[in-house]
DNA sequence: GATATCATGTAAAAGGTTACATGATTGG
DNA sequence: CCAATCATGTAACCTTTTACATGATATC
């Protein structure tokens, strides 16, 4: 369970709501964190109970009011103990690569077809990659420091998309012939 | 949910108990299905219940009967029905790249002793996905032929390993510095 | 004598997905 | 006028993890 601390990650840098932090694992975290907002909400609420985050409210004209999540001095101590130790590997789950293993049993063009669905999300997430990349590249120096372990995250999402659009190629090639 | 469709691929290629798909989910499917055996001898009961698999029991001196179970025709269909429907992406949910994202909240030490344990793993990973490749190289042709979907997936992990590596690398000269 | 492998399961708890629910504003 | 965006949540269901449970054989 790190939804938890993926959460507590992003409020110690900024604070926010649970929609901003929905944008968040849209963008920047969501290549590697993935979470779908009634999670984000739920887990807020328990954060809450737990004293690990706050929230004030913020009153909006013409949109629901907003309530402003922050990490409190327990939050960041658990977040700390939490970043300290150890961590498993990330499991996989690909169904894609299921139908492929067992794709003989349908034809080679519903298997393209899909590759080729999924490739077009992959390059549309390397794009988005790219681009946030280039912003990162005209920081000035100190804050490109400030910043050097997210982009870490940021890189890792541009080398394993990159290598999945290489693996597509492949595969294209090998189910055509 | 896809175990379902992980496990009826297993058994369309060859019938076996569960101990036997355990050992293939931690061999070559491992490294894009991932399942515990709890997971497994349930979703078989329930397979079974479904009358997609079926099984008989062999009898075995010293150890416990094992139920070996095969396809019936109607999980064959239920397969191709789910390889000709489109799947979503994999998700993504690496609890490392979290923590590297808020790594500031600990040592530098600490950052890269994880990140060696967790390149140590990827590096033993690639070598036995070599390794099995090396194997399918040596095939004849027609051999090869036969196995070049599941060889498609075994080129991903191949593929994938290799991308974590270097990424590993690039984290490693960042975070010493 | 201890640990690993073979072989199967049950039960409780935690985590994640899908469906349902509301309501205003902004842009095409 | 329709869809998207902002903004929050509940409830039911499905999936996964962790803990518990057993017992023989083989290897160090």
């Amino acid at each position: 369970m790190s939804l938890k601390h993926a959460i507590l990650v992003l409020l110690e840098t900024e604070p926010g709501s649970g929609y901003d932090l929905m944008q968040q694992f849209k963008q920047s975290l969501g290549y590697f964190w993935n979470a779908k907002h009634q999670q984000i909400y739920l887990q807020l609420k328990k954060l809450n109970s737990e004293k690990l985050i706050s929230f004030s409210l913020e009153k909006q004209t013409g949109k629901p009011d907003k309530k402003v999540y922050g990490i409190t001095d327990l939050g960041v101590k658990e977040l700390q103990q939490w970043i300290a130790s150890p961590v498993k590997p990330a499991k996989v789950n690909d169904a894609l690569l299921v139908k492929i293993y067992g794709g003989h049993l349908t034809s080679a063009k519903n298997l393209l077809d899909e590759l080729e669905q999924h490739r077009l999300i992959h390059d549309s997430t390397l794009q988005k990659l790219l681009k946030i990349e280039q912003l990162y590249r005209q920081f000035p120096d100190d804050k490109q420091k400030k910043y050097q372990l997210p982009y870490l995250t940021l890189r890792r999402g541009i080398l394993g998309e990159k290598a999945w659009l290489a693996w597509a190629e492949e595969a294209k090639k090998t189910i055509k012939i």
